[in-house]
DNA sequence: CGCAAAAAATGAAAAATATTCATAGAAAGT
DNA sequence: ACTTTCTATGAATATTTTTCATTTTTTGCG
C-alpha cells in the first residue's frame, strides 16, 4: 500500500517545491507523480497536500509522510549500495561516527592499519548527525561511534579504548612554559582557542576554568589542528589538546605542554557499537585493534 | 530497486521456512515470490539465499536484508495504520514509553485527564524496547519517553515535569518507624524488595547503601506495587519508593515513609520528545498538562 | 531402489499496474 | 489580458507483476 515510489515523491516534492520539478529528478512524468499520489490518497482516505492554487502544501498526514521518507529512505538507499557491495564481494563498509575532534587525529592512526588488515571492508567517517551520535547508531546511519561521552543505554555496547591526559598547550615564549603545571588563575587573561564547539562542551572551560569561575579574556574557533597550533606557537593564544597529539607537534612547533590543574584532566576515546551487531567480524576486530595501545602502533 | 515486498518475502520466507508457505502468507503464488526474487538478485547481482536443495539459506547478503526488514518493516506498518487514523479523523496516538516502575503510577493520573481532554487522540503505553527508551524515541517506536534519566543529546528534548522524594518504606512495626530518618548503616541486615531491576540501576542502592558501602542481607524481587507493600507491611522487608506512592497507601496499609538519610534522595520524572515533534498540538497539551502539580489532579 | 511428495525454477500468457501523452483548468506573474 | 507555470485527468500505451502450467531437484519412505 505505502511504497517507496511514495515517500520518493513526498520528499522530493518538498525539496524541489513542486511535483513537476520532483518528476524531473525522479524521471519520470508529472503525470506519474500526480496519478500514484492520488492513488495512495484514495488508499488511505486522506489527503498528502493542500492543493493551493498551483502549489502543495503537505496536510497533518503528509507531514508525516515526510518525516518517514527522511527517515526510511536513507535506510534504503544504505541498503542499496551494501548490497552492491556484497555483490563486489567486499564485506560491506564500515561507517564511522565521530562526536570529537581530536578523535579524529587518534582514529587516522587505527584505520591506517585497519585497512590493511581488512583489504575488503570500506571505512568511511562521518562527523554530522541530526540527532547526535547515539542517534545515528539507533538509526544505522552508523556502525561505530567515537566519543569521549560513552552512555550506557540498552541496545548499546560502549568500550573505552584509549587513555589520555587533556593538557594545555602554549608557544614556548609563554610566561607559564616552564611551569609544572597551570592553574586556573593564570588563563584568566588568555585568549582560548579551540575546535568550533560550544564552549560549555569543552573540557578545559567545564572541568577547570568555570569550577575557578575563571572566563578567558577572548575565544576563538579555529577548525584545524595545525593552524590552531601554529596560533598558538606564535603567542596569539593557547589551546587544549590530548597530551599525545601536542608531543607529535612538539619537535616541529614552538608549543608545551602543560598539566591543568595539580592532577592534570584525564580523559578516555570510547567506542560504541549496538549490540546486536557485536559479532559482525570485521567490526569485532575494529574495537580489538583500536584497543592495542597507540605506541605499538605509531611506530 | 530494493522495494517493500522485497523485505516482506524475506521475513515471511524467514519466518514459515519455505517460499511456497510464505506465498500463502503474502496471498501470492510461490512463482511470483521467486519470480520477484530472482529480478532483484539479477539487479544487485548478488544471491539472496543459497539454494541448497529444496530448502534455502540466507546468505550474507540475504541476513543483512533480513535484518533491515525486521526494522523497517514494522514502521511502515505503523505508518499505515497513522495514516488512516488521520483518515478516520483521528489526530493519532500517542504513543508513551515508560521507563520506571514508579512512573506507572503516575502516568495514570496524567493519562486519565488527558482522554478527557483530547477524545480523539488515542493512547498507548509501552514498556519493553529492544534499545531501550531512547532508542525507541530515535525509532519512532515512541513518541514519548517516561524516565528518571533524561538525556540532553541533539534531537531530543527532555522536561521535569514532577519532583519527588524518594524515600524507605518500613513496616509500621519496624525499629525504625519512628524515626527521622535513616542511615545506610541501619539496613544492613534486611531485606531489600525492589522491581524486577538490575540493582545498580535502584537509586536506594546506588545513591545511599552503595556510597556507604553497605549492601542488604537479601534482594527480592516483586513485579507489583501493592505486593511488595504488603510484603513491607507484614515486616518481611524493606522497599524504596515515591513518597506520594507510600502516601497513598498509607491509610490502608500498615508501611511508613522514612527519609533516606538527612538530606533525603529527591528525584524528577521527565518527558521526552523528538524536537521535530515539539509543536505537535495533542504531544504539547499532554507534556503540559503533566507538568500541572499532581495534588490538582488527584483531587 | 523406486516412487510419491514437496519445494523451487522457469517460460509463456494473462492481469494488473504504472507511465505517458494530450489536454484541460486554475492560479500567478507581467 | 496574456503568458507561463502549475496540477489534474482520461485514454492509450508500456511495463511489470502475477498466474498458470510444467519442469527439475531433492527428500522421505515403503
Amino acid at each position: 500500500m505505502l511504497e517507496k515510489i511514495h515517500l520518493s515523491i513526498v520528499r522530493e516534492v518538498e525539496r524541489r517545491g513542486s511535483l513537476t520539478a520532483a518528476a524531473d529528478v525522479l524521471c519520470l512524468t508529472q503525470s506519474a507523480l500526480s496519478h500514484s499520489m492520488k492513488k495512495l490518497e484514495q488508499k488511505v482516505g486522506t489527503d498528502i497536500w493542500l492543493r493551493e492554487g498551483r502549489s502543495l502544501r503537505l496536510t497533518q498526514a503528509g507531514k508525516y509522510l515526510l518525516a518517514l521518507a527522511e527517515r526510511l529512505l536513507p535506510q534504503l538507499e544504505r541498503a542499496e549500495e551494501r548490497l552492491e557491495q556484497y555483490a563486489a564481494g567486499e564485506r560491506g563498509t564500515l561507517c564511522i561516527g565521530m562526536e570529537c575532534h581530536p578523535c579524529y587525529q587518534w582514529l587516522l592512526k587505527v584505520v591506517s592499519p585497519y585497512l590493511d588488515d581488512w583489504p575488503d571492508v570500506d571505512v568511511d567517517v562521518k562527523q554530522k548527525f541530526q540527532f547526535g551520535g547515539i542517534g545515528a547508531l539507533f538509526a544505522y546511519e552508523i556502525d561505530l561511534l567515537v566519543t569521549p561521552d560513552p552512555l550506557y543505554k540498552p541496545g548499546l555496547r560502549f568500550e573505552a579504548v584509549f587513555d589520555y591526559e587533556q593538557v594545555l598547550v602554549v608557544g614556548r615564549q609563554h610566561v607559564l612554559a616552564g611551569a609544572p603545571h597551570v592553574d586556573p588563575e593564570q588563563l584568566g587573561g588568555e585568549v582560548l582557542i579551540t575546535y568550533p564547539v560550544e564552549i560549555e562542551r569543552l573540557d578545559i572551560y567545564n572541568q577547570f576554568l568555570m569550577p575557578a569561575g575563571i572566563s578567558p579574556r577572548r575565544h576563538r574557533v579555529i577548525e584545524t589542528t595545525e593552524i590552531m597550533l601554529q596560533m598558538v606557537a606564535s603567542g596569539r593564544g593557547i589551546t587544549a589538546l590530548p597530551r599525545w597529539l601536542v608531543e607529535e607537534y612538539a619537535d616541529k612547533m614552538e608549543v608545551v605542554p602543560l598539566r591543568l590543574g595539580k592532577k592534570g584532566i584525564a580523559k578516555q576515546i570510547f567506542l560504541g557499537i549496538r549490540e546486536s551487531d557485536a559479532d559482525i567480524d570485521y567490526l569485532k576486530a575494529f574495537v580489538e585493534l583500536a584497543r592495542r595501545p597507540a605506541i605499538a602502533r605509531s611506530a
